[in-house]
DNA sequence: ATTGCTAATTAGCGTTGCTAACGATTAGCC
DNA sequence: GGCTAATCGTTAGCAACGCTAATTAGCAAT
């Protein structure tokens, strides 16, 4: 029922015809975030890593773990990132000693400086693009922007 | 607690705050992205082969350079998808006898079967959290897809 | 025939996700 | 106290999917 049933193949026809908000968004959502990735600067610092830093800017320090959580990935692959932001100083490690097996991480002041730099920087490309719509388009967006938060949620 | 003075700009205030628009866009995308990507059934076929028989099932055979076009991925990216597509025996190479550089591919009867078969059980998550949407939550949605669309078009 | 273009492939790398298995530490229970 | 759970982080290794550089094959034009 969420796309109807969507009868019969829904190939053959226009682009946009309606035959499936589901397909369409999911195609739509892989090939922008493909986009995205292509538009990568020669930074020394990876999209996953910007992100972690991201976090950690607005939400303060945390352990690997609600980082995980928080990012909706596996805790090897945060410990991966981790990894890769320690070794650039832009985050530390430190104990916590009245539970040794966790571990706070918190940004560094070059970290925080990345952060600020590189954002808009890194979203150059998009900005341009978002600057050609018109603006009840740019609002649509927006209110796109808060539903698929929703969608991604971990909630269900 | 969130450890740092948040100076300036940072994403310190309600999520739809029109600072940027596209940090927030693409936060969301690559986001939702990674999540789609997570919903992967153990169907023995990729996400990528299954958008390459779906542009091939709505458009017709084509050569791998005008599929590597329509994905925006580059040709040797396309090189390996279709390899694996050949090995599963959902697409067929056969070579132009005009100009035999080109090779043509197109969808045998068992990969257009999987494309009806897989696209709507390979969305059933998305389309699960789509139904709880209010409709006109669907409708900005859709929109949005569009609008998307064409930010990853290939012009500028 | 040589030169130059284009299409596709091969070879190899980087990013980013995963699961399974392993320490270290804490907590619960006898 | 001492044994067993459960928890947190990590290590090891794999898969998917993107890339560039270089190679091979075929075409075109001088």
């Amino acid at each position: 029922m969420p796309t109807s049933q969507p009868s019969a193949s829904d190939s053959c026809v226009k682009p946009h015809k309606p035959s499936s908000l589901s397909v369409d968004l999911r195609s739509a959502v892989l090939q922008l975030a493909r986009r995205i990735r292509q538009e990568r600067s020669d930074e020394a610092i990876t999209l996953s890593e910007l992100a972690v830093l991201g976090v950690l800017s607005f939400h303060g320090a945390m352990t690997p773990g609600r980082l995980a959580d928080h990012e909706q990935i596996s805790p090897p692959s945060m410990t991966r990132t981790l990894a890769g932001l320690v070794a650039k100083g832009y985050v530390l490690k430190s104990g916590d000693p009245s539970d040794r097996r966790q571990v706070l991480i918190e940004i560094t002041g070059a970290g925080a400086e990345v952060v600020k730099e590189t954002r808009h920087r890194r979203t150059a490309w998009l900005s341009r693009r978002l600057a050609k719509l018109e603006p009840d388009q740019r609002a649509i967006l927006a209110d796109a922007v808060r539903i698929m938060g929703t969608l991604s949620g971990t909630h269900s």
